[in-house]
DNA sequence: ATCGACTTTGACAGAGAGTTTCACAAGGCG
DNA sequence: CGCCTTGTGAAACTCTCTGTCAAAGTCGAT
C-alpha cells in the first residue's frame, strides 16, 4: 500500500495548475518540474494520461498549454488516483480460497472508507492559500 | 495502492488461526495452503515474519506448530498492514517540491482515515462465523 | 540420539515503476 | 505554402521488488 510517485506528481502539478487557473504552456511546466524536482519528460507524460482521462484539456501550436477541465472543487484525489492507478485500492485476486470472501468483503469496506475520504479533498481544498507556503513562479 | 497478495495470504491464515484457536501445525498449514490456492512454501515464510512480528507463536519439534499469540480480537487489519508493509498508506518522499507539503498533508489525513478503519476490523470480527461459507478441514 | 517439525538463507524469474529518447502531429504566422 | 513552435505517442531501458522455489540448518520432544 504505497502511494506512487507518478500520483504524487500528478497531484503536484495539478494543484499547480489550480492555483494559476489558465493556460499553462509546456516551458512553464518544465520550468515547474525544475523546481519541483520532478523529471520534466516524466511529467509531460503524465499531463497526457491526465488529458486522456478528462482531468485537464489541451491546445497545441503557439498560445497551447494545460489547463483543468472542471473547477478545482470539482476534482477530488479520487478522481486523480483512479484514473492514474485505475483504484484506490486493488484488491487482486483476493477473493479466493477458504477464507478468502471474508477477508475481501472486510477489504471492499476499507476501501470505500478510502474512496469517500478521497473524495473529500479537492484541488480547491489543495490550492488554498491559506497555511504553507506557496511558490509563484 | 494495490493490497499485496502478501498481505492477503497473511490475513487468511490468520483467519484460520483465529478459527481453530489451537495449536496448528505445518501440516495442517500445508493443507490449508493448497486449499486456499497458496504456495505452501511462500505462507510458510510469511508465518516466520507473523511470528518476528509477535502476531503469532510457534512451537518446534513434535508438537510444535503456529498459534495466534493474543486474542484474536486484539488483532486488526492495521496490525497485520503495518507488520508486512511497514505502513497502511506509504507516502514516500511526497513532501519535496513546490506543492509538495500540501499535498503530502493531504495524504497524512488520508492516511490516518484509513489506519483507523483498518484498526476497526479485527481477526474475532473476520473469524465469525455469522454469514459466507467457511471452509472446514 | 534421533526423528519430526519449524527456520533461515539464497537464488531466480517476471512484473512494474520511473525514466529517457526519438520521431511525429498539429496549430500559428510570415 | 513552409517553417517554427508546441504538444503527442510509443518504444526501450534500468532498477527495484514481489512472488516463488529449494536446500541446508536448528531446535525440541521422547
Amino acid at each position: 500500500m504505497k502511494l506512487s510517485v507518478k500520483v504524487d506528481y500528478a497531484c503536484r502539478v495539478l494543484v499547480q495548475l489550480a492555483r494559476m487557473d489558465g493556460r499553462e504552456g509546456l516551458a512553464h511546466i518544465e520550468e515547474l518540474a525544475r523546481i519541483e524536482a520532478v523529471p520534466a519528460t516524466y511529467l509531460v507524460q503524465i499531463l497526457g494520461e491526465l488529458r486522456n482521462g478528462g482531468l485537464i484539456t489541451s491546445r497545441r501550436g503557439k498560445q497551447g498549454g494545460y489547463a483543468l477541465a472542471r473547477p478545482p472543487a470539482a476534482i477530488s484525489l479520487l478522481d486523480i488516483v483512479t484514473l492514474i492507478e485505475g483504484d484506490v485500492l486493488d484488491l487482486g485476486g483476493a477473493a479466493e480460497g477458504a477464507s478468502g470472501k471474508r477477508v475481501a468483503q472486510a477489504w471492499r469496506e476499507v476501501r470505500a472508507v478510502l474512496a469517500a475520504k478521497c473524495a473529500e479533498v479537492t484541488l480547491e481544498k489543495l490550492a488554498a492559500k491559506a497555511g504553507g507556503e506557496m511558490y509563484y513562479i
